[in-house]
RNA sequence: GCCUCCGUAGCUCAGGGGUAGAGCGCUCCCUUGGUAAGGGCGAGGUCAUGAGUUCAAAUCUCAUCGGAGGCUCCA
């Protein structure tokens, strides 16, 4: 009877799917992945983005998360406790697209897939605590979010204002700058445009300058990158500028036509006279503020210019230019940002017919607007100094407007020439014709590390002219958007004033009785029962940003189901920060920087006082601990689609105007053209319904198939159409258009989740990922399948060979410090392959008969505790198939030991003029005399030497795995 | 235009001043009682190019070329 039992677990192969379901049954109900709170135990928080349940796990979705998991289920065998939660980010535009077009409320269509995305992410057996699941489009959930905007409101954190927004005509709603490339809408790819509203912020910008300390952080270079150019400080100074009293007033060059165009005069003492003595008097002045980096050339603004949209258009502009002013305000607000920002694009501006006081040398200059002028960076004006601005001066030019030098390019022994400039001069050198700075050295040095600017800066403050200043490319988060799938604001409004919804009506909730119409308009504007709260108080319509509910999920973890915080102190004191947070760097200026944002401020309002206070009852330090909320932060790359052949086609038909109208198709091998064949033959490099384009050695020859063709792929049985034609495709992004997603289901159904994990991990780097190739998916299939047939294989009972034992128990603990290695690093290529190399040794010494039962027992308990944050549902099966204890999973690491890696025999190579030669076998700590002497006495180095001696010898001894060497320079 | 990363076998990738590596693929052979398979042998690389440093460069430095990503009227 057990003699039969036995046979049958010899020869049963390895049937994934079997095993798959059962253990991910039995590690639910065994609660293997929960994780609690124990202090006596070292936390380690791993985190994972969260997806969007937008209806089907992707291959993505599996290529983010396993080996993160596998990096998780490490940290766990290692002696960590391990909180490795999940949720959903389910609030957004897609499930409100669905309602709209297929007319499926929101809460139904989302739901419906979160169903769905748990039983697929539970297939990839992944160790996801599920009683953590956190879903931000909850009321549970979106509770806290209203709440956290209240506490923000009250720390003037939140605020409503009137600010130049985006606006995305096809989403129908605002849009914050981070969700807005290249001048379109991040998700749609349709064009934004700029409009004045007013709308709800998060003052991002207050922490500018904390948000550029990533100290202590390791996060990736290029993320940290990203987030400093996102926020773009510099350093520089402020100058208020104040309008002449009118054009004619004062010295000021009267010149109704525009400006003056007297390019030549342009270097001269004044291009348009100095004010004089009689400064404009407060009255007269209307104050423009400009911001500069560069005040070492205030002196060389030869106008200003302001941005269409700046509040002083109106007020300045003279009568006889208020047509042509006006006339170019609107236009530029018809422009959007992309036709905006095109580069090589005409400098267009048009003069105000004003003109502004320099502070600097009391000079009077005219003042344009242009669009090359943003409303949104600085003050939305600047003093143009064209001969050492490229803008400045292609605008100088296209508008014949004067270009003054002030600073005397460094090893220049002529004065620099305005007119004979073919460019702006932005390099080192000496400042000229400007008064009492003349001489000061300017250097390629920004900010006050640069002599003139220091130099400048003194004298502005000084004389009261200006002031240092740091300007910000970061603008305030927008948070409010025009749709109806989002977080309430909870904020009403009586006329003018701003009423907060008390903290006990929180959540307001999100009516679910509203008509999805395809208005463009979210529902809740047309919802009374919502929006109105009584004959004057009205409730806020607009719904908060998803990246607010992303921003602080990993803090709802810590406890889903409370309702009376946003999160537990105790969870928070022992869990956080999050210790590895793994995802796309898609998020790099979006997510990744409002959630350092975000923790920020409830840092700073107390939200973390509790936690604190836990932490030191705990004795753990809690100073730093909130600063930021990912200590580490690792990028996938992306899986990209397989390349893939087009069909190799013969076509036959009639050539008409160089296109072949063909009434025969046939896919044949590339060498099985016909000798002689008349037709157009190659691969299908595209194909457009009937047409194909075909690559006839290197030329495209186009084929229109005709309706009534016959075609013929041998491949596809029954009758064949043209639509079965394939064509080339290049490596590119997955797309359901392009059709070539793959699916997970379909994998895990033909391989096993253990098998696609492995692949995932083996053949990609996981931090660049790269394209897809499923014959590759061979080798960790059959890794497995091998490491399978060895433990079904048993025990050898032939005693083993000391040698090779040894061998083998050296190449294991080899094995292991490169596994360790490559999970510390997210290196999980390199530690499969380690395995997979180990396996073969390991394989081949078993072959031989070397190794004996207890050897074999005490190597199988290693490979398989290895084997399990990788593939842990057949590390599993065997583990328990050997008769060891469940689960694998809370086994203790493979511990690595230096002594039993350490190779005792080794070669040591004798090289000629740095050229390998001869190896000598000798013992891993050989000395220098007795390797020199040992090399010196080799044949290699006798023939090359004659009996002469060596010029030079050098030894240089192993380490880390390397052969010892002794160079012989002849 | 600027910034970051990267060019190693047919493919995907390790390595990294000291003998050029892995998996897949490929050739040939064996097995056909693990069979939508197994085993064995093997071929294949000027480490993108050029210069420099060194006893020694794939590795370090510089330049050039090529690729990926990000930023871009940022005053």
């Amino acid at each position: 009877m057990l003699k039969e039992k036995q046979r049958k677990h010899m020869t049963e192969t390895y049937q994934p799917h079997a095993i798959e379901v059962k253990w991910q049954q039995r590690w639910d109900e065994t609660k293997l992945y929960r994780a609690k709170v124990d202090w006596d135990k070292p936390k380690h928080y791993a985190l994972t983005m969260l997806p969007y349940p937008s209806g089907d796990l992707h291959i993505g979705h599996w290529f983010a998360m396993t080996p993160s998991d596998a990096r998780a289920r490490w940290m766990r065998m290692k002696g960590y406790n391990v909180l490795f939660p999940m949720g959903f980010d389910a609030f957004g535009l897609p499930a409100e697209q669905a309602a709209i077009s297929r007319n499926i409320h929101p809460w139904k269509w989302t739901y419906a897939n979160i169903e769905r995305m748990r039983e697929q992410l539970r297939s990839m057996g992944a160790m996801f605590d599920w009683e953590r699941e956190a879903i931000s489009c909850t009321p549970e959930y979106y509770k806290w979010s209203e709440w956290f905007f209240k506490r923000f409101y009250e720390h003037g954190i939140a605020y409503r204002g009137s600010a130049l927004v985006n606006w995305s005509e096809s989403l129908q709603t605002v849009l914050a700058n981070e969700q807005v490339i290249d001048g379109k809408d991040e998700r749609t790819g349709q064009p934004v445009a700029h409009k004045m509203m007013e709308q709800w912020f998060f003052a991002i910008t207050n922490y500018a300058d904390e948000l550029l300390d990533f100290d202590g952080m390791d996060w990736p270079e290029s993320i940290k990158i990203m987030q400093t150019n996102w926020i773009g400080r510099s350093e520089g100074a402020r100058a208020t500028f104040r309008t002449a009293a009118s054009a004619s007033g004062g010295d000021a060059t009267s010149n109704a036509e525009g400006a003056p165009n007297d390019d030549a005069a342009s270097n001269a003492e004044s291009a348009y006279g100095r004010a004089g003595g009689s400064s404009p008097t407060e009255s007269s002045g209307h104050p423009i503020e400009i911001y500069t980096t560069r005040p070492d050339t205030l002196w060389g603004a030869t106008f200003m210019v302001l941005a269409p949209e700046h509040d002083l258009v109106d007020v300045i502009t003279a009568e006889e230019q208020r047509e042509a002013v006006e006339a170019y305000v609107r236009q530029t607000a018809l422009e959007t940002e992309i036709e905006r920002m095109v580069e090589d694009r005409e400098r267009t501006g048009v003069f105000t017919g004003a003109y502004a006081i320099n502070p600097v040398n009391d000079e009077a200059i005219p003042i344009w607007i242009a669009d090359y002028v943003m409303i949104t960076y600085g003050t939305g004006a600047i003093m143009a100094v064209p001969a050492h601005d490229q803008r400045d001066f292609e605008f100088a030019r296209a508008q014949a407007l004067p270009i003054r030098v002030v600073i005397q390019p460094e090893g220049m022994t002529e004065p620099l020439r305005p007119d004979a400039m073919s460019e702006a001069y932005d390099g080192p050198g000496v400042m000229v014709n400007s008064d009492a700075m003349d001489g000061s050295v300017s250097t390629f040095a920004k900010g006050r590390a640069n002599p003139a600017i220091n130099r400048v800066i003194d004298w502005l403050e000084e004389t009261g002219k200006g002031e240092e200043a740091v300007n910000y490319r970061l603008r305030d988060w927008l948070i409010s958007r025009q749709r109806y799938w989002g977080g309430p604001i909870p904020m009403m409004y009586d006329g003018d004033i701003i009423i907060p919804v008390p903290d006990e009506d929180l959540p307001v909730l999100l009516p679910e009785d509203v008509d999805f119409m395809p208005t463009g308009r979210s529902p809740l504007t047309y919802h009374e029962p919502f929006f109105k709260v009584n004959e004057t108080v009205r409730r806020e319509t607009d719904t908060l940003d998803t990246f607010m509910c992303s921003s602080w999920y990993q803090l709802r973890y810590l406890s889903p189901d409370l309702d009376t915080a946003p999160f537990d102190a105790e969870e928070a004191a022992y869990w956080l920060p999050v210790d590895v947070y793994t995802g796309g760097a898609e998020h790099a200026v979006m997510h990744l920087l409002y959630t350092r944002f975000f923790n920020k401020v409830l840092r700073d309002i107390g939200v973390y006082a509790d936690a604190a206070e836990a932490m030191r009852r705990h004795g753990r330090d809690p100073d730093g601990a909130f600063d930021e909320p990912m200590i580490v932060l690792r990028n996938q790359g992306q899986v990209l689609g397989a390349e893939r052949q087009g069909d190799f086609v013969l076509c036959s038909g009639r050539l008409i105007g160089g296109k072949m109208l063909a009434e025969r198709v046939e896919v044949v091998d590339w060498n099985q053209v016909p000798a002689g064949f008349a037709g157009v033959f190659g691969e299908i490099a595209h194909r457009t319904e009937n047409v194909l384009h075909v690559n006839m050695a290197g030329v495209t020859q186009f084929v229109e198939v005709l309706p009534e063709a016959e075609t013929i792929i041998s491949d596809i049985p029954g009758a064949n159409n043209v639509n079965q034609l394939r064509h080339h495709l290049d490596i590119q992004r997955m797309s359901k258009s392009k059709g070539n997603v793959v699916n997970p289901d379909e994998l895990v159904a033909k391989y096993g989740a253990d098998v696609v994990r492995c692949y995932l991990m083996f053949n990609f780097d996981w931090q660049k990922g790269g394209p897809w190739n499923e014959n590759n998916i061979k080798g960790p299939q059959g890794w497995l399948h091998d490491i399978w047939e060895i433990a079904a294989a048993g025990a050898p009972t032939a005693p083993g060979d000391a040698a090779a034992e040894r061998d083998i128990e050296r190449k294991l603990h080899q094995t292991i410090a490169v596994i360790n290695r490559g999970l510390e690093d997210f290196s999980f290529n390199t530690a499969i392959a380690e395995q997979m190399k180990f396996k073969n040794s390991f394989k081949a010494t078993l072959r031989d008969g070397a190794i004996g039962a207890e050897m074999w027992r005490d190597v199988m308990s290693q490979v398989i505790r290895l084997l399990a944050p990788f593939a842990p549902h057949i590390a599993e099966e065997i583990w328990a198939r050997l008769g060891w204890e469940y689960s694998v999973h809370t086994q203790r690491w493979p511990q690595y030991d230096a002594d039993k890696a350490r190779e005792e025999m080794v070669d040591l190579v004798v090289m000629i003029n740095g050229k390998p030669r001869e190896t000598i076998t000798v013992a891993v700590d050989i000395e220098r005399e007795r390797a020199q002497e040992m090399a010196l006495a080799s044949g290699a180095a006798q023939r090359s030497l004659g009996g002469q001696a060596p010029k030079r010898t050098i030894f240089i001894p192993g380490r880390n795995g390397s052969d010892p060497k002794v160079n012989i320079v002849v």
